[in-house]
DNA sequence: TCATTTTGATTGACAGTTCAATCAGAATTC
DNA sequence: GAATTCTGATTGAACTGTCAATCAAAATGA
């Protein structure tokens, strides 16, 4: 609330691009449902968070509903685009894919505890309501293949023969489980605690390539 | 619903004891919890469900904030019960003892889609409010140091060599996860094969004692 | 009878939505 | 370059529906 004030009073204008203030409305909705959760998520609230008008987020989104699957979809395409880079960025051998796959997970830029929290709340709606399937289920099920393939390579490429499909869901959901404990305050470990455990996890399939501090040799 | 009418109608019972009652609204909770979720539970939904009048849940419980947090304590009570006495049924050896820590988790009675998805309904909320913590924390820190130890006298007693806390916090958020992909109903596994991906997780890490069907020899 | 349980109408608060009025900045005109 | 018009972002009050909580009356069982 206070930025967004000094925001629009220090620079004297009160009016910002469609885009610009959409964006800032999505945080404040990211903020919101991190600090009060789904159920208590409320237009005033977002529109307190972000120093401006009730009316004003109606305009902009026209619903709530609205408001909140254009907050899923920016979360669930940043994460995508997140991963994405860091493979393309990584070595193409298979245990530099997945290791640069399994660090992406916990990046700074989207592995903050607000973040996280908004994810959260998602995940505790998302079971009931359509919204969350119809927006990252396409993301979610091309997660899921990438981590399988990946998997399957290093039993062809590095001759491992553990099931690819049962190893790749272990990867996947120790990932998920590990954000969990890090949004959940009371859990007194931090990011790279969680790569850590990440890492045992990988070295305990993957013997030859991977160790607790990670990917093994250059 | 119709499981409450038929039984209040049949048995011409109008009244039910304070104990049976209170059972009967929780059931009623949990299953709107599952198929509305936290954010669109309310008292005239859980009433309707169990065939009753919305007033008497609050003659009953008070108020929503203490139906719920019953709820809570019944599920988080009821599953730890029930991996407590699977691990006294168990043999002492740790290898036994940790398969049947492992395979309570997924047990019938415990992992109903329709109590995943209430959990899942609490996860959602649990961040943001006091209530899941007061009621839960000692259950779930109970949970995470008895399977602490177990990974601990593997190393003692079994001569494995990984860090018991990191291996412990997988072996718990590799359950945690799996219950997540079994409540979402797009996931197309069912529970023996959540349990088939423990196994091949808990024989990463004790080959000698595990493989892709649980423990080994007898 | 008398206590307990159950009902359902009522109340008050609150949240999402709508809308008419306002206002700042951009475009246009002279 | 100044005055005017136009655009669309912004506000806040009013409307509407919903939900938790209350309570008086009815039903039930001992």
């Amino acid at each position: 609330m206070s930025e967004a004030e000094q925001e629009s009073r220090s620079e004297g204008r009160r009016k910002l691009s469609r885009g610009a203030r959409q964006a800032q409305l999505i945080e404040a909705t990211i903020a919101t449902l991190a600090r009060h959760g789904y159920a208590r998520t409320t237009m005033g609230e977002v529109a307190r968070t972000a120093g401006l008008s009730h009316g004003l987020v109606n305009f902009h989104f026209e619903t709530k509903e609205k408001l909140l699957s254009t907050t899923l979809v920016y979360l669930s395409d940043e994460y995508r685009e997140s991963w994405q880079s860091a493979l393309e960025a990584a070595p193409p051998d298979a245990p530099d894919q997945i290791a640069a796959f399994l660090r992406a997970d916990f990046d700074p830029k989207i592995c903050t505890p607000e973040k996280l929290s908004a994810w959260g709340s998602f995940w505790g709606e998302a079971q009931t309501r359509p919204m969350y399937q119809e927006h990252c289920s396409a993301n979610d099920l091309y997660y899921t293949s990438t981590i399988e393939a990946l998997c399957q390579r290093m039993n062809d490429e590095h001759g491992y023969t553990s099931d690819a499909i049962l190893t790749a869901r272990v990867l996947r959901v120790v990932t998920e489980g590990l954000w969990r404990d890090l949004m959940s305050m009371t859990e007194p470990y931090e990011r790279d605690e969680a790569l850590a455990t990440v890492w045992i996890c990988a070295a305990a399939f993957y013997p030859r390539h991977f160790g607790p501090e990670g990917l093994l040799r250059a």
